[in-house]
DNA sequence: CACCAAGTCAGGAAGATTTCCCGGCGCCAC
DNA sequence: GTGGCGCCGGGAAATCTTCCTGACTTGGTG
């Protein structure tokens, strides 16, 4: 199963997939939510892998991938995201994500990543990520974020006000409030300039 | 559907708009929230459009403005506010509003441009609006801007705290805070990452 | 299985900030 | 001069942040 907002994009990377003799796209759509109202034994039965783009308009793919995760623990995905940072790889893992590759790696390596994670193996990262991720484990101060946590800096970031957030999360103002205070804290920021600085510094959302 | 905080001006134009044969007035309220909390499928059936007034306690109304087109998409809404701004304008379309109209147009003015909006047209605009918005495509609309209110917009812009801008300027925090309304304001800007990017979108300061 | 550590969620209270309203200055223009 | 406008801040009220606390769920671990 593909789910990638660009269609021009997906239909790229289907035709490339379907090259593969043992590869076969069963279903592919252009939005987290659709995708994951999808989701049910049947589309189990009939699909081994989940082929998963984070960047989406609307409700953020992690979201997605979290819940689908959860729900369907058999679930196999592979991000395929254009993001490099370590952060959002760490993420997407945490997630429930077996793999990440990223936009610019060759083709060939999407379909050997593919395969890797059908054999069941985890964290199966493209080398430019794996490298990045290499470095970043020395250093790696946003890793102490939480699922939460991140979700909150991504409405931050975004310029959504508490009350916005709060309700793309279903949580109280008060609860984002209080995340707000950890991550600004955990992450040494005080003003929200500082946190869109950092943001930006760390390649976390969209340019 | 009418929204203004005001009474006496929503009664009044009420009688105004059911005046006209064609337009009839379904459902009034005083403030964002409880006509937020009013929209639904219902309210989606019954009514073509919702005239709203910004300028509401509690700097709700564009919120509510941005939260009601994000949930309903087909919902039509003409923005009938004493501002004229054209960064509030702006920042009203960019909401998700389909028209602004500023509340010393001509009565006729309201009801032409809710006829124009009900027929799908984007971004209607009352006249003084449209000049006003068209000057300020020439010229840089943070012209509108003080020197002072400058000062604290850069300051803000570089990360610094309230009272550090204070401190540069040698002001009272409290003068800069002052400041800080009265920037946001001008530039209908509420969250401090959208100062952010006002800033950068016109190439204010250096980054 | 008991247990602990960590994450999630939110209320209360205190403190800080923002916002709104207001008044006093000084400057410039008509 | 007088009216408009920018400058500067005080007071009061509204709002937000911060810190603390507690309940509940999860994921290991001995």
């Amino acid at each position: 199963m593909l789910v990638d907002d660009h269609a021009v994009v997906r239909a790229g990377y289907r035709r490339l997939l379907e090259d593969e003799p043992d590869l076969q796209v069963v279903a592919e759509f252009g939005d987290a939510e659709s995708a994951y109202a999808a989701l049910g034994p049947a589309a189990m039965a009939s699909a081994d892998l989940l082929v998963l783009d984070l960047s989406m308009p609307g409700r953020s793919g992690l979201d997605m991938l979290r819940r689908a995760c959860l729900r369907w623990p058999a679930l196999r995905v592979l991000v395929f995201s254009m993001h490099d940072s370590p952060a959002m790889v760490a993420q997407a893992l945490a997630a429930g994500a077996a793999g990440f590759i990223t936009k610019n790696s060759e083709p060939a390596l999407l379909v050997a990543a593919l395969r890797r994670v059908a054999a069941g193996e985890e964290a199966v990262l493209s080398p430019d990520i794996a490298q990045a991720a290499g470095a970043a484990g020395a250093a790696p101060p946003q890793q102490a974020l939480s699922a939460r946590e991140f979700e909150v800096l991504r409405g931050l970031v975004e310029g959504l006000s508490v009350e916005l957030i709060a309700e793309r999360l279903h949580l109280s103002p008060k609860t984002v409030s209080n995340y707000q205070t950890q991550v600004r804290q955990r992450l040494g920021l005080s003003t929200a300039v500082d946190l869109l600085r950092y943001a930006r510094q760390h390649r976390l959302f969209v340019p």
